[in-house]
DNA sequence: GTCTATAAAAAGATAGAC
DNA sequence: GTCTATCTTTTTATAGAC
């Protein structure tokens, strides 16, 4: 690891958060590397020289959010168990994190294009993410859901209620009371009784 | 309405086709005039003779998109009457209609974004939409639903659904049982007992 | 590590010929 | 109605100076 002197100990992880925000507000195919580099003080060169092309520079924007977001999910479980109250607790971070959810919500939907750069790492993110939600459900609630769904119905389902939930509130913030809903939903999985 | 000879009887709507497949594999920023061009046998200035400028295009595109979409679901309706089961048949209709799925996933997520083109067509149409979805719901379902749930709330979480299992079966049609899914979804809406 | 210079391609849009 | 020509801007990326 080279040290360098001054302010700037790590160009890399600088530019890497600029760009979720600039891909955030125009998404991967709108935006400019030199737009990057501008918000980090740099030439469109400065940024080629840490990253060697635009698609590498996405990948490791890429990571970088998904340990954040693994961050908020394990941090908060005790003994690191993720439970659904955390996955709630997730929902309401990112109510509070408009750029995060919007650079997220625009990167996926651009990654269902043929051939996108990020497209295989969504196949797989969502791959993955069903099958411990699937575990997380089944540990929390049992085999045996209302309706007779099963966890593994239930986890994709949890996933489509979270990201469609993100389009309408970015688009109505003031309507969508997004973690309100995502609440609404969880109490619908839980079969919880009506209060009347 | 001025004829023309020949097969070309309506040159603007083989154009808004193309387009409508252009920007489903390629986004709204992505797509160049000049591709869209190239589908139908003219030259960039040839489709911008029919449409002043891309923004002009794309509104006329997400325009004809709806309305075909309003065909599906009204014209099953007995006497016009939306129900569930309506929605549903979308859902499956929409699970052989891939490219107009993508079109309309990759363009609402990019209308996120601000100055986006199509970010007011999008914030009315969830609007409006989440309130006659309400009313379906009031109507079939009534006021109560599980969990102590309003149609209000439904509401949202039903396009929710839609769109967030768009975009998990877009990236995995294999994986992703989309009309299955939603059905699921229904049953949890519905608070049908468990088939023990 | 960051820059200037530059290449090479592609984009949206206008003007005007036919 | 459709084209060629052209303008103007922007893009990613390379080469090489400092």
């Amino acid at each position: 690891m080279v040290r360098h002197r001054g302010a700037r100990e790590n160009r890399r992880e600088e530019i890497l958060l600029a760009a979720l925000d600039v891909f955030a507000q125009r998404g991967y195919t709108g935006a400019s590397i030199a737009s990057i580099a501008e918000r980090v003080g740099l030439s469109q060169q400065g940024v080629l020289h840490y990253f060697p092309s635009k698609d590498r520079l996405l990948a490791e924007v890429l990571r970088l959010r998904d340990e954040r977001n693994l961050d908020v999910l394990v941090l908060p479980g005790e003994g690191g168990a993720i439970t659904l109250e955390t996955v709630a607790g997730l929902v309401e971070y990112n109510a509070q994190r408009r750029g995060i959810v919007q650079s997220f919500t625009v990167l996926s939907a651009e990654s269902v294009i043929e051939d996108h750069p990020a497209r295989n790492f969504f196949k797989e993110r969502y791959g993955t993410s069903r099958a411990w939600m699937a575990e997380v459900i089944r540990a929390e609630l049992g085999d045996e859901l209302p309706a007779g769904l099963t966890p593994e119905q239930a986890a994709p389902l949890m996933f489509a209620v979270m990201d469609g939930l993100q389009l309408q509130w970015l688009l109505a913030p003031d309507e969508i009371d997004m973690p309100g809903l995502f609440r609404a939903f969880l109490s619908l999985l839980k079969g919880a009784p009506r209060p009347s």
